[in-house]
DNA sequence: CATGAATGAGGTTTCATTCAT
DNA sequence: TATGAATGAAACCTCATTCAT
């Protein structure tokens, strides 16, 4: 018999350009790099860049929407099988903070870029705040979690997930976060569960 | 006999220049307002910012130092003669709320600013996370509050907190956020509480 | 008794960065000049230039509209006072070799960017070959002038004027053309008078 | 029995790239238009390009000199066996009106380009300009032509014949320019004839 | 002291040309 | 031989900062 267990890569393999795109980015801002920058320490020419992406705006963007698209949709399938609200909410908080294990810089930018793109983003797309939105929204018709508008049970619930990363981002905790899936998403559910 | 009632200003009464920078940087980010823009919206010469701030640079970095360590300190002051953790907590959220209502664009920007200036901020201020900190260390000893890293229970605190301004930022809630203190204020203490 | 004949300047007197844009426009071409070239040959910063065009297209648009706008307008102030057709003619060559000989750069930029600026410059703006058009018109109404389509006669009309000032242009006439002037608009006149 | 009349075809026969060159050079000049535009409309790699051109400047002045070159040549070709100035002239204004007509895009790249490339045209080959002051002085030998510097004379001619083809060009002329041959050369013989 | 024109370093972007496949 | 991705020099333009008035 046999068992395979497929473990997630330690970091998602993503183009050379975006990876080091990210990893300044992260460190810097988008303003605070240049192309030269990305281009130098990509070891392509500046020139390439543009063969890929029609601006370093275009490129920040592309970086942004897609891994937050993915990153969503992969929670939406991840933790909707789950059937309890309960259930959700500890899957999502599982597979947030296994994300951010894998690929601190892919999403400390994911974070950091929030405000700066997401209006845009938002137009079009899923993010993890609808997840929420939506896991809450089931779980009060079910009577699992308490009333209350479902967007300020959500902004305490993912807020919460976000800010434990940014705590691990500026490295106050180090521990793994995955060691505190369990903590986390108990007191959570603690904060939103009906009575 | 005359009684004042002394309320706060609807906005915190700022130099002309800081009130026209901030609200540009929440608008179009720091690297994305001229020193024109300011200067012009200001109506003062470009150069006459420089007989106040060193550099651009260092407006941004007095805007967000002053006002965020004024607010952390304001915060001290009115949550610790509150004797109990979850009044402290209660406290807490109220003057959170209150503050943001009342200077949306400051507090909406060092909200914003938080990843590119807090690093350096760290070193030399408190800032809310501390306070945050204290409640929960000092509501551990008293027994009041749930055992378990003050950061991981501190960061589901104020990201919470922060995440409801954010929501309220993007305008996706509409409703004065000070009608939500008891709400919020409760569910935190639900969450945080022993047993 | 003072008798001041007061003498067209040799040189139209422009701005230094004109001057020099008009210049280095004629010599190489507006693509192969440089806004360094114009920068360091007018002795100003390149930034300099911006604050008063909004680009170097701007700058050679506005070298080409303004100029064959006033020049249009001079044309018709000193040819339409003269009251029959052949005089009339005769002032337009006159002033317009005139012109040329004044101010040879200027004058072969308005000839040398005809094709690039004229599209865009035609919706707007009078330029030479509507005088002619009119002189042919009027003398036709009046039958100085031959019959025919006043385009067509337009045409050879300026066309000759303009080709004449390219020759001298190019070097291969060398004489200063205001003493071809009988000659030239006898010629024309020849050409398009009735019978 | 076939009689077949060979008639001009409506365009030169070109190889693709030229044909491609110059319908982007006269649409947006030579500078405006990138060895992409044309490899990508001529349906072949950038590169290959480069097998028949050293470079761009390259094509651009093999399409001018070579048609230029060709045109000159056919013009001493049809106008010299005339043998009366009169008829020469006729027979230039002819042939350059067809050869506009059948291939404006050719005819109007000549023209545009003109004031770029003539200069190093003029070193080595005949143009247009050649014939026009070769059959002047012919002309002023035999006492057809009045007397007068032979490049004046032909200025005054060939400008009035390339300024009909331009405005053609701008579309303010919509007839045939081949219905117009007998007027133009007409006028031009009146205004070049003795007495 | 205030002004705002000028400076010029440095950023983004383009594109002719090369060359490995 | 043909391809078209990659190169990288060089262009345009911006804008924080300075300084003569």
């Amino acid at each position: 018999m046999n068992i395979i267990i497929s473990e997630r890569k330690k970091k998602t393999r993503l183009p050379n350009i975006m990876r080091t795109a990210i990893h300044f980015f992260v460190e810097k801002g988008i303003d605070g790099t240049t192309i030269k920058d990305i281009a130098k320490a990509a070891k392509v020419a500046e020139g390439a860049l543009y063969r890929h992406y029609r601006s370093k705006d275009d490129l920040a963007w592309e970086l942004f929407s897609t891994h937050l698209n993915q990153f969503t949709a992969d929670l939406m399938a991840k933790v909707y099988p789950e059937t309890s609200a309960k259930a959700r909410i500890r899957r999502f908080v599982e597979e947030s903070f296994a994300a951010f294990e894998e690929d601190h810089e892919l999403y400390s930018y994911l974070i950091l870029q929030e405000h700066s793109e997401l209006e845009k983003y938002a137009e079009t797309y899923m993010h993890p705040g609808h997840v929420v939105t939506k896991i809450i929204e089931d779980g009060q018709k079910s009577g699992e979690i308490r009333p209350g508008d479902p967007l300020l049970l959500g902004a305490l619930f993912v807020g919460g997930v976000i800010r434990v990363c940014v705590v691990k981002m500026y490295g106050n905790i180090t521990q793994d976060l995955k060691g505190y899936v369990e903590e986390v998403a108990g007191m959570i559910w603690t904060m939103l569960r009906r009575s």
